[in-house]
DNA sequence: CGCCGGTTTGAAGAATTTCAAAGGGAGTGG
DNA sequence: CCACTCCCTTTGAAATTCTTCAAACCGGCG
């Protein structure tokens, strides 16, 4: 990957995770105009109701989308690290449908509209990479309801892990088996639909069986048994669309 | 609406719910290049794995796009009725990630992905408004999740009948509060991550309350009561991004 | 030191699944 | 035209998963 030390070389190192690049795409990316901030949990990059003029590329820690349901439920409906584009579809549906919050310390830069929806019009080949982006992120979010509708509570978090690792591991984040998760068991819980209570069982059966360990300080998990966890949450990579 | 005779015609319909379309526009839709094919219940139109090389839009008929999960559990992630294009993606990544399945008797127009491209490299402006069609159908997933994950089975049920009202209202398919619904209490409970049993007996419930009588002949649901039923099903639908 | 957000534990209760079987309606073949 | 079949719906009852409630614990930070 060239010229990664740019700010916005996460977001080349993404797109050339799920699609090839030519020299000028990496140039047009690199040069386009952003914004940066920084927050903490619980700031809220935008929120539903909103018209953003902007969409917002993560560059750093772990943010998620979520909407409330009745009652003061929350269902967090997607996760996101370093390289994602999140807001994409504001570009193309004005009013968001959903917030987008941090759920750790993270960075963020934000790049106009405008100067997006120019390489949709006068690019479109390397638009159809950004675009790709976002389909993926539909594909992970009918995973995702795979996940909630279909799956035991235990398979449900193996897969969620098994999901954050790989996402991670193709950002260029992991050491062997072990990458950041800064989740809380309450985040977790909203985006499983399941209580705090039985995420905390759950996660305890997982290291009971060898299959992650965690570790508190650093807010890390390290994989015990990528099979093992792989064929506890039926996770099968390819609807993340990461090339080989 | 002109030339909604047309065969692509529900096609324009849709795009006119959810953006406003030229007249220029709707020459280019209701010329794009077609192959109609019919099918019943069963009809796998595309599967996981396939690389297809046109796009399918719904002429008639309910179709459903499912994954499966382990050991049998099947996932149906959306529904799909008249004037939807439900694997634009398709388009984006080549290979599929769920399989688009007939549920219903039903048509549906192959238009091939070059036609498409053709379109938004050529017109962004109206590939712009195909591409909302896509961004929807991923909000309307994201809703999906927060319904099987955070909602009660009644109110799910519930929101799943105020949407499927909603679809087939700004499709042009509704007499007054009765509208088409083929759909199994096998692909409800498909669809909303519950069993089978259970979904029979909500049903039985929400018609007991008064909310909607069915029509077993006919293939139709009435809403009783329209207000209750939303407010039940926690539905606002702001998410289906209907113009008004 | 004490607070605070997050994690952990126990126990009771509710929602939902599973299993098993019967009933109903539409279409098919004899 | 009847009998048969198939798919879907409906019912009952037991078993299980998961939530809820309530409280304790824990570690970092002001």
């Amino acid at each position: 990957m060239r010229r990664t030390g740019d700010v916005l070389g996460p977001l080349v190192t993404r797109l050339a995770a799920i699609g090839s690049l030519t020299e000028s795409d990496i140039d047009a990316l690199l040069a386009l105009p952003y914004t940066l901030r920084e927050g903490k949990p619980g700031w809220e990059i935008v929120r539903e109701g909103d018209r953003p003029s902007q969409c917002c590329l993560i560059l750093d820690g772990t943010f998620g989308r979520f909407k409330m349901a009745a009652q003061g439920a929350k269902q967090i409906v997607s996760y996101h690290i370093r390289g994602d584009l999140p807001d994409l579809q504001s570009c193309f549906l004005p009013a968001m449908d959903h917030t987008l919050s941090a759920l750790t310390v993270g960075t963020v830069a934000f790049i106009p509209h405008a100067a997006i929806r120019h390489i949709l019009e006068e690019t479109p080949l390397l638009g159809a990479k950004l675009l790709r982006e976002s389909f993926i992120d539909s594909s992970v979010t009918r995973e995702w309801l795979c996940n909630v509708g279909r799956r035991s509570s235990e398979s449900r978090i193996a897969h969620l892990i098994c999901e954050m690792f790989t996402r991670h591991r193709a950002a260029g984040h992991v050491d062997q088996f072990t990458f950041p998760f800064g989740l809380t068991q309450v985040a977790i819980s909203d985006s499983q639909g399941m209580s705090t209570v039985h995420v905390n069982r759950v996660l305890q059966k997982l290291k009971a069986n060898k299959l992650i360990s965690s570790h508190a300080k650093s807010k890390a998990i390290t994989i015990l048994d990528w099979e093992g966890l792989q064929a506890v949450g039926d996770f099968d990579p390819r609807y993340l669309h990461i090339l080989h």
